[in-house]
DNA sequence: ACATCTTTGCAACAAAGTTGCAAAGTTTTT
DNA sequence: AAAAACTTTGCAACTTTGTTGCAAAGATGT
């Protein structure tokens, strides 16, 4: 059932395309995050590298899917929960990366702290992303 | 003076070579974090881009410099100002990165606060990074 | 000054990301 | 339902970023 994701795409005015669709599935079957390398790896040739990037940059722009940022030089895509819309992101959730199994979660219930900033400073955006042992991996 | 950047390596137990006096002592001079580019460009053609490479991976390794996880592929490293020692880093303090000026700065004063994560999950390390406009960019 | 151990630069590669453009596909209009 | 208008895709060619093995150069301790 694919149903959903076509919805998606229709309601973030973007034209429904196979290599959208496809992508968009994967993200709505997966537990965590996922990076460029991982959609590439399951689309196997279905389609182009640069294609996966183009897709991926569109879905950031029109709020579908979020990034996470990294220490590992590997960008971290997951689906928007709440409504974001183009332009205007507000997951302003924790992640959590597993040391372990390397799924990045989306702990959507935790929400970040404000920080308070030193004088002159003003924030726009905070990143959170906790690494250690995830549920499955705990012992 | 590089006297500082000297016995920094030494106090590492790292031999004392050109290369890394001169990385060392770009990062004592910059006030913010730099970029493996960063360091790249300033050099010139002085050391080769491997060797940069293997500086920054051995500074880390023995605890001189911590890396900053950020969303642009672009890895920051900054000093580390508390006693980190190979293997054993403890920088939790927060990070910012100015929307406009493109600075990122350890915030030393501010530390990272404990997240409460869900059953089951242990956290190992907090990375938190805030973006906007900084001291110096406010209007 | 010598022997030993470590670091560097080079070359050759692999992986990741970008851009222009024509062909194929999607949406809108007639 | 076809045609026109617009958008997306794949390809090719390229740039940038990161990795590895190895011999030459450099650092350290005696
Ligand atoms: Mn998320
Ligand atoms: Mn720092
Ligand atoms: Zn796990
Ligand atoms: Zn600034």
């Amino acid at each position: 059932m694919q149903e959903s994701a076509i919805i998606t795409l229709k309601k973030h005015e973007l034209s429904v395309t196979d290599t959208r669709k496809k992508i968009l599935q994967f993200f709505l079957e997966s537990a965590g995050a996922l990076t460029h390398a991982d959609i590439e790896q399951q689309m196997g040739a279905a389609f182009d590298r640069v294609t996966i990037y183009r897709t991926l940059q569109t879905f950031v722009e029109k709020g579908i899917i979020h990034t996470i940022p990294s220490a590992d030089n590997a960008i971290r895509y997951a689906l928007c929960k709440d409504n974001c819309a183009a332009g205007h992101h507000h997951d302003d959730h924790v992640h959590f990366m597993c040391d372990d199994c390397g799924t990045t979660y989306c702990l959507d219930h935790v929400s970040v702290p404000k920080i308070k900033l030193p004088k002159g400073f003003t924030a726009n955006q905070t990143d959170l992303v906790v690494s250690g042992v995830c549920h499955k991996c705990e012992a």
